[in-house]
DNA sequence: CAAATTCAATTAACCTGTGTATTATTCGTA
DNA sequence: TACGAATAATACACAGGTTAATTGAATTTG
């Protein structure tokens, strides 16, 4: 097991790998429930503090409005929130759970538990504690970064793979 | 900014984001060259070694059989690799690097040091090592749970939500 | 006030991942 | 040897993310 010429690619390799796994692992879990991991940390913001605008939640969730859209729309059919309109923003709508989501919230933060319980075995509350602060650290090293990027602009346009390489729209 | 009643949630949140917002990051500084990160990672193994059949690139980079297929689609098209027969076994292919993939190695792991070198602004070079090996402590947790998880398997199903709330297809 | 711009949500098209089912081939074994 | 089980790739259908373009409402500004 020394494929490692990686190096430079391996950091994130690994962070790509654990939070992809972190998923399957919760996916997994919430079979049952006809739930999905994201669907999860929505809800989560949700039983956190309700009647958000979709804006609000794809800020909270780091995601685009896009990505939110769908998402409610099948929390919306799966009965667990409703759209509410913004009284002060015709453009604007706001994200409400219904009861049945709100009496499920044990049940999901169980499953975090179980799910953080496996990720960390083995490692002392300290590294825990430490691995989440670096962590922490690195998110906003990279939020920096993405905000900066948006600041400017990014041109420049040479395709590598020769003549026939265009596989871009 | 005390959103944090999250608590459980919180840790696979940041996993989930740090990975997320690397891609993005990385994506944005590929752009010019259309590729993405994940093609990179793919370009990065068999740059490593070439010729291993579809199975084993999928192994290497813990995803499934169908999405390396995808993938070794969308790089042909590229003009990036092709696939050749497996002398051995006539239902395997191996995935092989074209030149103009080749000779663009250092432009790849360029950008990978740059993404490096934002993400761990800050951190000493013992705050790295110790968050990269705390880290695959993690990976290995998870990857083993999942391969438990394999061997047994997981019946009950009980949608929450109501009755019209099953999502699923 | 009217015109121009900004902004929330959505649609469309795409990439990357998943699980399930199919097909063709290989392998184990009766 | 022949048959049944396992396996590599892939088609299909989906979730969830992205960017770009559209629509309708709000806000800025001339």
């Amino acid at each position: 097991m020394n494929d490692h010429e990686i190096q430079d690619l391996e950091p994130g390799f690994i962070f790509q790998r654990v939070a992809r796994q972190r998923l399957r692992l919760t996916d997994k879990r919430l079979v049952p429930y006809h739930l999905t991991s994201a669907q999860v940390f929505m809800l989560n913001w949700l039983l956190h503090r309700d009647g958000m605008t979709q804006k609000e939640l794809a800020q909270r969730l780091s995601i685009g409005t896009v990505a939110v859209s769908g998402m409610v729309d099948r929390l919306e059919a799966a009965n667990l929130v409703y759209r509410g309109e913004d009284p002060t923003d015709r453009r604007a709508k706001k994200v409400w759970l219904k009861e049945s989501a709100r009496t499920n919230k044990e049940l999901l933060s169980g499953i975090a538990k179980e799910i953080n319980d496996v990720s960390f075995q083995g490692l002392s509350k300290d590294e825990i504690k430490k691995l989440l602060s670096l962590m922490e650290r690195v998110r906003r090293n990279l939020a920096e970064a993405l905000d900066a990027d948006d600041a400017s602009q990014w041109l420049n346009t040479r395709p590598i793979g020769g003549k026939d390489s265009d596989i871009a729209i």
